[in-house]
DNA sequence: CGCAAAGTTGAGGGATATCAACGAGTGTGG
DNA sequence: CCACACTCGTTGATATCCCTCAACTTTGCG
């Protein structure tokens, strides 16, 4: 049984009285490491702190997006969280790192970041920041969704690495590669592989044989047909069940 | 059996000479489903189109960081090259994605996008894009590096779960955290692990036991000493050799 | 046709998950 | 201060999965 974290009051972080909570903009691309050429509108821009207690969420999947995070102190972990429940650890982001990020294309928090000792983060507005452009902000938005969800994808990725066993990892390959084509108005049952299976092996950290033997399974259980690169899913609820019989973390 | 579409050989292509080979602002977001509130600024920009022959590639690893590519038709492989030859498959993107992202923050391609079948893409000449802004530029430029950068960091580590055996994994990343503990300003060879074994095992993709199995094989060995989260690395080097050790396709 | 690359299948063993028991650390309440 | 419960970590025995090596077949291409 799994116990919830407590929700962080945060009382604590507003009390801290005389000491600025926030954080310039230079500041904040020295924390980063990121230089600044033109410095321009936002020179006097400030940022604020905002403390995390230890085992507390700055965020969860699901919530609504709002800011990203610029870690000044401390470490967290990012974690990915399935519907079915399945949990994947993405990364231990520490100081200099940045929270959040993958919410910007859904418009939600797709991971839940938490504290993994007490630290602190600046606030970074992303939302306002997005639109400073003026006219030109709808283009860069366009690209952020596009650079989000690009994240949200190799998220799936390491979690399909991470926590499934061969078979399933096959499975569930076949079963994304069927929704990408019936996004673009193809069969999502009847296709091509385009990729050798050493590559297909290369993706999935698997060895060509063992791709190899997993389609072959699959074809002689009827689950599919495979001949070569074509392949015809003929059970997908089968495909399901054997991703869902994940090895560990499940 | 199916047939292969036929390569078009592209002659036919070149050769429709009225048809201009580029794509409206407004076409780009319908491929890639992005819905563009706002239009503005850049309703009458146009993307030229370029066509990679099958097994051709669009750019190369270490190749300097120019435009993004919008995949227009067909499939390609998106691959990760280590200095030492390793070699990653990180994904198959298809139409309507987008090839390139990865090269914003060093201004360099970390990847290598080679076409599967046939294809055409719309050239999207990110860096002009990104000075659209004007003074808001710089910021928006901070932004996709952050982007850029998370991207790059995944990668890493879709490559760590995808080609190193349980050993390798957890030495690697004793490696890796210590580099980012010296980025800091810490000691890169004594420092808290501040995460469970639970938790490392599913950032890692193995079981807690296996984690600390390897910890305590390594301190067996004097590699490292370990006590609960506490870690010292004694012999830096044993562990790169360890790391070098990869189980497939190193 | 002949060669090279890709794919399949089998045998065998090593690596890692699973199951189980125990020890160590930590916080809580009596 | 101690008993207790609980989580975390370690270690061992065993089973299983998947990699490795090898032979062979199929496909693609000049």
């Amino acid at each position: 049984m799994q116990r919830q974290i407590m929700p962080s009051n945060l009382q604590e972080g507003a009390q801290a009285a005389g000491r600025a909570a926030s954080l310039g903009l230079s500041e904040l691309a020295a924390l980063l490491k990121i230089d600044f050429d033109g410095f321009g509108i936002g020179a006097n821009t400030s940022f604020t702190l905002r403390r995390v207690q230890q085992g507390m969420a700055l965020y969860r999947a699901g919530d609504q997006f709002g800011p990203i995070y610029a870690i000044r102190s401390g470490t967290f972990k990012s974690v990915f969280l399935d519907e079915n429940g399945s949990y994947q650890v993405l990364g231990f982001p520490m100081a200099g790192e940045v929270l959040g990020l993958d919410g910007i294309e859904a418009q939600r928090y797709r991971t839940e970041a938490v504290a993994l000792e007490d630290s602190e983060v600046a606030i970074i507005p992303f939302p306002r920041l997005a639109h400073l452009g003026g006219r030109a902000g709808a283009l860069q938005q366009f690209v952020y969704r596009l650079l989000s969800r690009q994240l949200a994808r190799e998220h799936m990725q390491m979690w399909l690495l991470g926590s499934l066993g061969a078979e399933s990892r096959v499975a569930a390959f076949l079963l994304i590669v069927g929704a990408r084509y019936a996004r673009l108005g193809y069969s999502d049952t009847r296709f091509n592989l385009r990729m050798t299976r050493l590559d297909l092996g290369s993706f999935l950290g698997l060895t060509q044989e063992t791709v190899s033997r997993a389609l072959s399974r699959f074809h002689d259980a009827g689950v599919i047909r495979v001949h070569n690169k074509e392949v015809k899913i003929v059970e997908v609820q089968e495909l399901h069940q054997i991703v869902a019989n994940a090895r560990h973390s499940g």
